[in-house]
DNA sequence: ATACATGCAAATCATTTGCGCAGTC
DNA sequence: GACTGCGCAAATGATTTGCATGTAT
């Protein structure tokens, strides 16, 4: 590991990502980048993002997209996709352990973590439905 | 949906998926299709590829890979993923439907469906590790 | 005869990388 | 002064698409 500077610009990108809940790409932290640092560039941004993830600071999740998205959220949870919408929200239940153990039984394997990822119609979208 | 024609290469396509237990790229199918057909192009593989998805007969899944990958197990299953060789494994356990239950109740939401997947270290690699 | 299917090549899109300069330690 | 961060632009790699031709119905 090198050691790393001070940098603003990747300060303001992980403090981006703490504070939303979107799960947002790496053209959204672009673009939201470019009111403040008007010269940003995308590989800049990319570079960064990359830096954080391996430092840990933030971790690199996709979905069944072409697109990588990242999470500031190092807590574990699991992902709820609105199929209608897009839209992805995070789900606290207590992780469970129990399965890991289980599926560490059956293939004989380490089991070290899992994802589960919810998908179908969020609450919003469930209201349109009935509107229409 | 357009009515399809019979298409000898997109019934091939089908039968690799059906009958592998990797979980395939399309150039792994790319590949193997070359020895029957020759002429064969990347651009075709690709088009059967996601009109074999949009019929449903196959799945498209992505595991935090810059890669799509392809799957013809339709039953509903989990997958273990070995971070240290890469390979993919099925899981045939039943599906956690009250899980999904749960969730729709904390959520409000309509669940369709879910996936997990599982990290850590298989069989074959924690021999090996044993070993040197 | 009418489209779908295919090969081929160019285009697209997200992401990565090389380079030269600027700012930090 | 050595090294990291940056903007810029070119490169890369996976996937898509337009076009002309072939082929199933």
């Amino acid at each position: 590991m090198a050691k790393r500077k001070k940098s603003d610009l990747r300060d303001r990108i992980l403090e981006l990502l703490k504070n939303t809940e979107v799960h947002p790409t790496a053209a959204w932290v672009f673009d939201r980048l470019r009111t403040e640092f008007p010269r940003v560039a995308v590989g800049t941004v990319y570079r960064n993002l990359n830096i954080l993830v391996s430092e840990g600071l933030i971790k690199n999740i996709s979905f069944n997209e072409p697109i990588e998205r990242y999470d500031g959220n190092l807590s574990e949870h699991y992902h709820f996709i609105c199929e209608e919408c897009g839209s992805i929200r995070d789900i606290n239940v207590p992780p469970l352990k129990t399965l890991e153990n289980r599926i560490e039984k059956l293939l004989d394997a380490d089991v070290t973590h899992h994802r589960i990822d919810f998908y179908g119609v969020c609450p919003t979208c469930k209201k349109k439905r009935k509107q229409s």
